[in-house]
DNA sequence: CAAGGGGCTGTCA
DNA sequence: TTGACAGCCCCTT
């Protein structure tokens, strides 16, 4: 791993751990806040990367259409929903919902 | 070096 | 409201 990667590694972790539950914030959103704008990939990539125990909230991170960007009915959709759904963040549709649960980033 | 593919996005028809 | 598409960044073939 290059020094680079594993710092705008680092900055992503950064923001995310920051999202409060009952919140979410959208890749694009999280590139920007840690400084990495145009890294919305790189930040699925991340987080996809992470250890199955990571205390990370990585269910917090949706795409900008306001959903979540697995496919419906797959396990990594379940597994975030359920996680979500335990925070209060019932439903995830649109951007409407983005308004609603969306994270301002304090 | 080329090609393909990801937890993505903004734009435009 | 959708869907197609070109960009973007990075990694694997």
């Amino acid at each position: 791993m290059s020094p680079d990667h594993d710092d705008r590694r680092q900055r992503i972790w950064g923001v995310v751990k920051r999202i409060p539950p009952g919140r979410v914030a959208t890749y694009g959103q999280v590139a920007r806040l840690a400084g990495l704008p145009g890294y919305a990939r790189f930040v699925g990539t991340v987080l996809r990367d992470l250890p199955k125990d990571t205390r990370l909230p990585w269910h917090r991170v949706i795409n900008a259409q306001g959903r979540i960007s697995f496919p419906p009915g797959s396990d990594g959709h379940t597994r975030q929903s359920e996680r979500l759904r335990r925070e209060g963040v019932l439903a995830l549709t649109g951007r409407r919902d983005l308004a609603r649960y969306g994270w301002t980033g304090d």
